[in-house]
DNA sequence: CGCCAGGCCTGCACGC
DNA sequence: TGCGTGCAGGCCTGGC
């Protein structure tokens, strides 16, 4: 289950290891992942310089000389830093192994991840084309929110997990940051006031931030075979708590389902 | 044994 | 037309 708050600590744990570093060779085990891992990625990136690593949304976005590979892990996925002799194991389908011996290493059991090769403009990818801001850059705030939502009748929860409005906040963040601004997630999000959006706009931000700043606290396991790098389990508001006490009020959570996918909250905290 | 979870893309039908 | 919306389906395994 890596969102967001798992993939930037995954990230900031793979880039002292990898940026500026040549790849040696890729090795792919299982091409099958959400989509086929390119046939040719082995040959193009043999002999490329890790420039730079970013992030865009839940893509990991290894910079190369010639291209960008992309990377994601789906519902399941984990990269490791590991020496370069490891033996790989059941799920682990993807090496990089660099000239410095390094070996970085996708596992990743339900093969809802990604492995692409992009030459050019990353923003021209038709996965990146349309994405919307950045949850935690400052172009996300209040007004856009506002914005727009003025005109849809979707419950507000589907809104704040549509790509296009904002990336990165998943089905666990949605519950939470809505718990946290005090809405109701079946709200129409074009009844959302200004006041009210800078409110969600705010909880999103903070949920995601706390939770990032949990997940650097485990680095130090982050080339540790045995852990699970840069996961981290929270102890949750709302999400997971189908009939336990609300932490404010001590009402039963309720659970509903709303785009094919679990909702947690509390009916008194959430208006 | 069956069912469920999850990210996120794709496709369909429908109404404005 | 083209969009927003609601729905279903696909991919997959581990855990209950």
């Amino acid at each position: 289950m890596p969102e967001l708050p798992e993939v930037e600590t995954t990230l900031r744990g793979l880039s002292p290891h990898l940026q500026g570093q040549r790849i040696k060779q890729a090795i792919i085990r299982n091409a099958n992942l959400r989509w086929p891992i390119p046939d040719n990625l082995s040959a193009m990136l043999r002999k490329q310089t890790i420039q730079a690593l970013n992030r865009r949304a839940k893509y990991l976005l290894l910079e190369c000389d010639d291209g960008t590979l992309i990377l994601h892990l789906g519902m399941s996925g984990s990269l490791r830093v590991l020496p370069a002799n490891t033996p790989a194991e059941k799920h682990d389908h993807f090496d990089l192994l660099l000239e410095n011996g390094t070996l970085m290493r996708l596992r990743d059991p339900r093969r809802f991840g990604a492995v692409l090769w992009h030459t050019g403009d990353i923003s021209q990818h038709k996965l990146f084309a349309s994405l919307g801001p950045e949850p935690l850059l400052e172009d996300f705030d209040g007004a856009y929110l506002y914005r727009v939502t003025r005109k849809r009748s979707a419950a507000i929860k589907l809104v704040i997990m549509d790509s296009q409005v904002v990336v990165g906040v998943g089905n666990i963040y949605a519950s939470e940051s809505l718990f946290h601004a005090g809405i109701r997630p079946q709200l129409p999000a074009g009844k959302l006031s200004l006041p009210r959006c800078n409110r969600l706009v705010q909880t999103i931000r903070e949920t995601l931030s706390a939770s990032i700043a949990q997940g650097g606290s485990t680095l130090r396991d982050f080339t540790d075979s045995n852990g699970k790098p840069g996961y981290f389990q929270q102890t949750y508001r709302v999400y997971g708590r189908t009939g336990e006490p609300c932490r404010m009020c001590e009402t039963s959570i309720k659970q509903i389902v709303q785009g094919q996918r679990s909702t947690f909250y509390c009916p008194v905290c959430q208006k």
